[in-house]
DNA sequence: CATATTTATGGAAGCGCTTCCAAAACAATA
DNA sequence: TATTGTTTTGGAAGCGCTTCCATAAATATG
């Protein structure tokens, strides 16, 4: 049977609220019956019932982190920064996922009124103004992160200036006729990496061709930022034969990925007949050679679990909108690494 | 201020058992008050507090995953299909990190005493039997994924017939000096992988040679399963020149990802100067053409599951320990594929 | 040494629920 | 109609903690 507080109290020989104070170390207590108490405690192997913690304390020391985990490599290094973020910090972390679209908002519902958790993270999920304002209702602090919504904090990736590095990088290479691979324009990543890609185009006097903007169509899984989206969007590039772009810049890791398979299956050379870059710098990309835009995903971590906090403690009451950079990381599907690696043979 | 079971008793002039009982649908209650009581408590949004309701009840339909967040790919895809099936059961999840190793207890004596879950998954982290029988004495339901100890139930993969498939697979293609690329001893994984290795080479009359055998030394995150270790064990075999093996069985995926590239960076031609197979089948292995023993993680998720939920229940007191068998998925560097592909010029 | 201050302590209420138990309401039987 | 049986219902206790408040002990002040 668990020792409670009673037990304690009894085989010390004072009162509960005494133990109360030894245990949560607050003033007014005589140093001698603290250490007493808490050798007591100790001998006892007595631990707080957190449930009963919770519920007088009326805060849980508990966070609730939504994921969608039909799963992408990006945010799971995400999720473990943000994992050792929130156990420096001594708070517990809840794992929700958003398996399916359509219970995106049971989860969040559950999160904002069970009353489990001092505070949410979100991850790569959106979020509309319905729920947004729900948030703020009901008073539960919650940080976007990889996503933005005008009324709650947020802490995403400038994505625009990120395609537009990206892209940068493939003229300065010489590519003149540079591809996008995309996900789906629901998302807010790929309205803005599209927005970065075109611009960018434009202001180097280069044609934007429509037929070398491939976005991902449907109600695809991961916003159609999966491999196979990747790999579907290659092959329609490479079904334009020699109107076929020279290079291509793919808007996540994981499409990159598929559009590399596909490149390999129809024996297009990588960067030579096609130069590559992603987006994501996901962990296992350097094992491709994959040229790529690094999400700084332990930056991001920091900074939700510390304005999470913050806002929980009422620290703080200013809207908190970060935009991080992304940085290039060049290996070599961009061709710009003397090396000679093909990336397509693997 | 949100809601609570007094709002919607008041609110419906009834009272707050009167709720209990239509929010908990039990019998005993007349269905015209029933629905109405439904209906203001949608209309006041009203969701039980679910500290109040765990405190009540003594058990918090929550369960934990400690997991060694020094991270894995493995058990991430594990915790993927974990989510899954808790969410299908209408369980929370709370994911524990053991970050450092000396960290371990402390989280399993969180588990078991704070009470904040009905029962726990603990993943691919050994046990000691001090833990063992504390978990058992506090009764607190618990599975070993990944991992073996004779007090507890476990799922575990048949490891010592893993490797010996493997290592047989590479004895079929004809290859006489196959090394052994190993994580650290100190885990259980790796001693069985061990003991199939040197098996199977003696069933077919190979000797086993000691300096083909590299197992992970020192205190290494991961148990020495991670992609240097990989790197530095692949390069000690290449270091032996004309002694060099022919073939390495590599314990997991990702110290096999750090033998190709050490492998590459040396100009060792995989397969053809040296077969690869590895052990995991991550997500990533299939882009570089890995061969390596398939975990069947989706089932031992499953098991996992629904064998806990099981023990909650009390539907069940045997003692269930499991060994799944790992499969076969043949790829490009075990040398047996006819496209010949060059792992090694990813 | 009496009184005023400060410090330490324990009892009790309350957090929001579930559940036991006794009472009320209703239906069925004689 | 009186009596028994069956549903429904609400009050109160209890889950294990924190915290308010009143009291007791210890210390300081005159």
């Amino acid at each position: 049977m668990p020792k409670t507080i009673y037990d304690v109290a009894r085989q010390a020989g004072v009162g509960i609220a005494t133990v109360s104070r030894a245990l949560n170390n607050q003033p007014n207590i005589n140093k001698s019956t603290k250490e007493k108490i808490l050798r007591i405690a100790g001998e006892l192997n007595y631990t707080p019932h957190g449930l009963a913690r919770g519920l007088a304390r009326k805060h849980t020391h508990q966070i609730a982190a939504v994921v969608p985990f039909f799963f992408n490599y990006f945010f799971l290094g995400l999720l473990k920064n943000l994992q050792y973020q929130l156990t420096d910090h001594n708070y517990d972390l809840f794992l929700y996922s958003v398996d399916r679209i359509d219970n995106k908002e049971t989860i969040f519902d559950r999160v904002l009124f069970e009353r489990k958790c001092d505070g949410a993270l979100i991850l790569s999920l959106g979020i509309d103004d319905l729920y947004a304002k729900k948030f703020l209702r009901a008073k539960m602090p919650v940080i976007l992160v990889d996503n933005y919504h005008p009324l709650l904090d947020s802490i995403s990736i400038a994505n625009i200036r990120g395609a537009k590095v990206a892209v940068e990088h493939l003229i300065s290479q010489g590519y003149k006729k540079i591809a996008l691979i995309n996900g789906s324009l629901s998302s807010y990543p790929a309205r803005s990496r599209l927005e970065g890609y075109k611009e960018t185009l434009q202001s180097h006097n280069l044609v934007c061709r429509p037929e070398y903007v491939v976005n991902a169509t449907g109600d695809m899984a991961q916003d159609g930022f999966n491999e196979s989206a990747g790999y579907d969007a290659m092959q329609n590039l490479i079904a334009l034969n020699d109107e076929r772009p020279d290079a291509v810049f793919v808007a996540s890791d994981v499409q990159a990925l598929g559009a590399l398979r596909a490149a390999k299956e129809y024996n297009i050379r990588i960067p030579e007949d096609i130069a590559v870059i992603g987006f994501d710098d996901i962990d296992f990309v350097k094992y491709v050679g994959l040229t790529t835009m690094r999400q700084p995903v332990q930056s991001m971590a920091e900074l939700a679990v510390n304005r999470l906090l913050q806002r929980i403690d009422k620290k703080t009451s200013d809207k908190f909108q970060v935009e991080l950079n992304a940085e290039l990381v060049i290996r070599e599907t961009c061709g710009c690494n003397k090396e000679g690696f093909h990336a397509n043979q693997i």
